[in-house]
DNA sequence: AATGTATATCGTAAATATACGATAAATATT
DNA sequence: AATATTTATCGTATATTTACGATATACATT
C-alpha cells in the first residue's frame, strides 16, 4: 500500500523522471516560459498573469526551485526568480541523450 | 479547495505538462528503456525485471499506453507492449523545442 | 474437462500533489 | 509611527498517484 519503491530503481531513471515530473505541470511549464520569454522575474508579475493564487505559485515556484530549475533572489521585498542556466541546460541534455539513444536503439529491433 | 485550473492554460503547457507527467517516474522511464534497449516486450517480461507488483506495472503500462507512448497488442494470453515511435518522435521533438526556445530567448536578455 | 498462466481491472490504503485563505515577516511608503 | 506591499509558509480540503492483493477473464496445457 503506496509503500516507496523508490531507491529500487537506477539514479539515472530516478535523476530523469524528478526532472519530469517537476515540469509536469502546465503551472510550471508556464512559469518557466515567462521567466525565458517575457521581461518578468519579479515574483509579483509572475503571479500577476499566472490564473492562479499568490500561494499556489509560491507553491509551484519552490518546486522548480527544488529541482534546481530556477533561482530565487531577495531584493528587498522583492523576490526575483530566473532560470538556472547551467541545471537548465544539463536536464535538457539528459532528456535529449535519453530521446537520441531509446530512438537509436529502437532503430535496430522491432518486435511490433 | 483543490479546484482544477487546468483549462486556464495554453494548449500546448498543458501537452508539454501531460508528457512530462507520463514520463515523471522511475517506473515508467524504466518500462521505456526495457521496450527500446533489451528484446522485451511480453508484459510478463516486463513485470519480471521490475521492482514491482504485477497490478503496479499493469497500471504504469496503462499510464503509458494513455499518454501514447506505447501500444499494447494481445497476442494469445500474450500482452505484447511495444513504443509507439510516431507519438514518441513527435513529443522529443515538442521537448527539443521548448528547450531550445527557452535556450534561445535566454541567450538574449538577462535579468540576474 | 480440469488446471495452469498471463494480464487487466477492482477495491483499497497510504502518500503526494494541488489549490486556497490566513497569517507572519520583512521592507517600503506615507 | 502607522499603513501598505510583497512573498513565504502554515493549515487544510480535495484530488490524484502509487502500490498491493484479490479477482475475473481469456487462452494454453495436461
Amino acid at each position: 500500500m503506496a509503500i516507496n519503491k523508490r531507491d529500487k530503481f537506477e539514479k539515472q531513471e530516478i535523476e530523469l523522471a524528478d526532472f519530469a515530473k517537476a515540469i509536469g505541470h502546465p503551472a510550471r511549464i508556464a512559469i518557466l516560459k515567462v521567466l525565458a520569454q517575457k521581461d518578468i522575474c519579479i515574483c509579483r508579475e509572475i503571479v500577476k498573469v499566472m490564473p492562479l493564487a499568490q500561494s499556489t505559485v509560491s507553491q509551484h515556484l519552490k518546486e522548480l526551485r527544488k529541482a534546481g530549475l530556477i533561482t530565487g533572489t531577495i531584493d528587498g521585498v522583492k523576490s526575483c526568480y530566473c532560470i538556472n542556466r547551467t541545471t537548465f541546460n544539463k536536464f535538457s541534455e539528459k532528456f535529449n541523450q535519453f530521446f537520441n539513444k531509446t530512438k537509436t536503439v529502437l532503430y535496430k529491433i522491432n518486435c511490433c
